[in-house]
RNA sequence: GGCGACGUGGCGGAGUGGCUACGCAGCGGCCUGCAAAGCCGUCUACACCGGUUCGAUUCCGGUCGUCGCCUCCA
């Protein structure tokens, strides 16, 4: 049994996983505020837990993966009322974009997808509990968390009380810093103001929860307290994620999540890539561009907690490592087993996986076993590099043209490559080389092997 | 200002106290009518300055630079 290491943000260091129901891996990561389509930033997270779910299933483990949607939230009005549309239309729209879009990753969904709106009952009682433990209370309307009441405040993103900027956001509105005891608190309850079309009723009166309990509720409801791992990006970590901490360990006196992992940023000419900067790739235009395989293949293509540079050509490459595969495949014997002397490559590709789900180094190890199999030639099985591509979530990745089937080539194809083979073998080169490029401009590719010539789809990505 | 991460060959990106990462691109070769695909080779990388060490890209200190967070941005 392999171990697993995971690195955990709160110690610094990595762990091993030792779920907490023998065989049940629960994780929990932070999905989209949905006020507008997502980015490829957006499907990093997206990724990396659907795929860490995989390789856990894959060493035998049970995952219960719970991504949600944050569907109420200050962005959410925002943008609504800049587009003169009802709010919760709105983040219904983008809830559906959202999940339309990343199904087209080909990964299938997680096994949750909880919405705030529809969490609203656990929050306000959670609420309530904070409220009665002394740990929040109530100032016009709001609710907010005392920070100072969790004295493991801040060792998630180690940050020392003293040293964090109290300063107040001077454009805001609506100042709170009158009502809070301390600058500190944060809201866990905002009560109703004029121009929000959406509001709950709570003990405090109507309004809204924070974004922070919103996800500690959503958390606890489908996983517990204290389950395994607790994921997102790396942006998260404070205040999000410390927030969400300091809750738990306020209401329920015990740690929310065992692991905190998180993800590096995408960046776009060195910057993170964020909707706020204006320089975001929409997922799915970078999708409809690239397709799926390339997409994930890039975004694997670095650590997941190293930022990750982003640009066509980045891109391309991705789509030319994927057309590397596809060619290797072609050649593969179908699902027939791999010579056991390639195994150590395969081996090495889990136990990358299995040290802080190293995807770049378990790459270096599948295209290994790709060179290998390609110096081989003929007769070797295809079922290791199946079982890899698997894991990453390109197990759906099919040969550039299987054998035999001549029957999905258009007739006319056909006959242009028997015309081509005609002129050929009357030395007719010019006229061969015509057909050639009228075959390519048709989307076939010719290559003449030892076995004479074979059609596939041309490279295009 | 505080906290954290990081600076690897043309690009992306792993990793290690001494041994080819890997991929893409380029170049040379094999194969081919020519290509494509593939294979072989090559491009002799680890920001800078000190220190520890038989030996450092890898450990320690400093310098410069970059990025993230400190305002509900994955």
């Amino acid at each position: 049994m392999r171990e697993v290491l995971l690195h955990d943000t709160r110690s610094g260091g990595l762990l091993a996983l030792s779920p907490r129901d023998a065989w049940r891996v629960g994780i929990y990561a932070c999905g989209p505020t949905v006020y507008s389509r997502i980015h490829i930033g957006n499907a990093r997270p997206f990724v990396v837990f659907s795929l860490l779910k995989r390789f856990l299933e894959h060493e035998g483990y049970g995952v219960n993966l719970v991504i949600n949607i944050t569907d109420v939230n200050d962005k959410i009005y925002d943008a609504a009322r800049a587009q003169g549309r009802a709010s919760a239309e709105l983040a219904a729209e983008m809830s559906d974009l959202y999940r339309a879009d990343t199904d087209l990753l080909g990964l299938g969904r997680p096994d949750h997808e909880p919405l705030a709106s529809e969490t609203m009952t656990p929050i306000v009682d959670y609420i309530q509990t904070l409220v009665d433990g002394g740990h929040a209370y109530e100032a016009g309307g709001d609710v907010y968390f005392r920070v100072r009441s969790d004295p493991a405040y801040g060792s998630l993103s180690h940050r020392q009380l003293e040293n964090m900027d109290q300063g107040e956001d001077e454009l805001d509105p609506h100042p709170t810093a009158q009502r809070k005891e301390d600058p500190l608190d944060f809201a866990l309850w905002k009560a109703h103001k004029p121009g929000e079309d959406t509001l709950w009723q709570s003990p405090w009166g109507p309004g809204r929860p924070g974004w922070h309990i919103e996800c500690s509720a959503m958390a606890e409801c489908l996983l517990g307290v204290g389950f395994d791992i607790h994921g997102g990006g790396s942006d998260l970590v404070f205040p999000h994620h410390e927030n969400e901490a300091a809750q738990t360990r306020a209401a329920r006196g015990a740690e929310l999540a065992k692991v905190w992992m998180h993800n590096g940023m995408i960046q776009l000419t060195g910057e993170k890539m964020a909707k706020s900067q204006g320089n975001i790739a929409p997922l799915h235009e970078v999708l409809a561009e690239y397709g799926p395989h390339a997409v994930v293949m890039y975004l694997i293509s670095g650590h997941y907690r190293q930022p990750l540079a982003f640009s066509q050509s980045e891109l391309e490459d991705a789509a030319r490592r994927v057309h590397r595969i596809r060619d290797a495949l072609r050649r593969l014997e179908q699902e027939r087993p791999s010579p056991p002397d390639m195994a150590h490559h395969t081996v090495a590709f889990f136990d990358a996986l299995a040290n802080d789900f190293n995807t770049p180094a378990a790459l270096a190890e599948l295209f290994e076993w790709v060179r290998e199999a390609n110096r081989r030639g003929a007769g070797v099985g295809d079922s290791d590099l199946r079982e890899m591509l698997g894991v990453l979530g390109l197990g759906e990745l099919s040969p550039l043209q299987a054998d035999g089937d001549v029957t999905s080539i258009d007739p006319e194809a056909i006959s242009l490559l028997q015309r081509r083979e005609q002129a050929r073998s009357e030395r007719d080169f010019e006229a061969a080389d015509r057909i050639r490029e009228d075959l390519r401009g048709r989307g076939w590719e010719i290559r003449d092997g030892p076995n004479g010539p074979e059609l596939v789809p041309a490279t295009g990505h």
